[in-house]
DNA sequence: TATTGTTATACTCTATAACTATA
DNA sequence: TATAGTTATAGAGTATAACAATA
């Protein structure tokens, strides 16, 4: 019924080699940035598997319960998705009962999305396992101020598109440094 | 005929809130991983979509040119790409005339990949654009030692899956300074 | 007329299973 | 029996268009 969190590994075309170690494409900053993200979403699915749930469906929820006061434009926007894609994750969640749809005085158009108490005790569970994956690719990356740095190299990653058109000032950081 | 380089850019449901300033999501890696990678597969749209070349693409096309005697199960390992999906990749290269097919001496199920000359001219501009692409992103991301230091963290994320279980040796870098 | 939520739909990427022809 | 290439298919993510209800 609920959706698996992620796909399952490769069988039948092997091991399907680890790393192209020495290859052309070593220098090719997007392919490494694809295949980091690829591992990234693999190693999420070994945390929250067995809680069912995608990276998107834990973001919703979290913002859920930071932002309860959040419409869903707010919602959307905030996690960059098209509003025909949020009613699909919505309703995943909404018939496994961790949220619920229910009307916005002022507005009959609108509608609220809240957290159920079911939705609401997956989600405490939910936040152990991001800390503990997020403790997890702090290692990976050999401590707070890589990790700040790395951060700040996806901000700058992420404006791209900001940036380019406007030749000089490329920067805009959004980032925080988690210590020093 | 060909296939679009990459989707268009949002219609119907506005500008899409191009960062999510203040959301509890910034605190995400994998989150700001996946937004990073998304902005970045963009602008790599924005200067190949005139050459009709998506990432995969231009990446068969240049390990073609730089391991020519690569068999096609080298190829799709380097590639980090299933064999049934190669076989796509393939085709639409193939049918545009860049690259071709040819039976291998000595194993009559294997067939070698090989550039063509019209795929060979195509790549010397595809190789230009690469080159000022990647210039882009090491001026985005502030130097090449800022660069070479996101791509050790690139590294050490696709490395998760080997250093996951192991609970010691978290690491194992495969990348070069590209200078100092 | 514009906006909110929604449905329907399509395309890309990735994955699995199973076939064929060789080995 | 195993392997190389292939076909068919399915799932997840993301995109657009269009509609009803409401503003």
């Amino acid at each position: 019924m609920a959706p698996p969190a992620v796909k399952k590994q490769t069988y039948d075309n092997g091991p399907e080699a680890a790393a192209p170690v020495g290859g052309v494409l070593n220098d090719i900053l997007g392919y490494k940035l694809r295949r980091a993200q690829l591992a990234t979403f693999e190693e999420f699915a070994r945390h929250f598997h067995d809680l069912e749930l995608r990276p998107a469906e834990l973001a919703l929820l979290l913002l859920l319960k930071r932002t309860p006061e959040a419409g869903q434009a707010e919602l959307t926007s905030l996690l960059v998705l098209k509003r025909a894609n949020f009613v699909a994750l919505v309703n995943r969640l909404a018939r496994r009962e961790l949220v619920e749809r229910s009307p916005v005085d002022g507005d009959r158009r609108a509608r609220k999305i809240t957290l159920t108490t079911k939705g609401l005790s997956l989600l405490e569970e939910g936040e152990k396992r991001q800390r503990a994956y997020e403790q997890q690719l702090l290692q990976i990356l050999g401590g707070n101020r890589a990790r700040a740095d790395f951060l700040t190299a996806l901000d700058r990653l992420i404006n791209l598109a900001e940036t380019r058109d406007c030749s000089s000032t490329p920067r805009r950081d959004v980032n925080q440094r988690t210590s020093g």
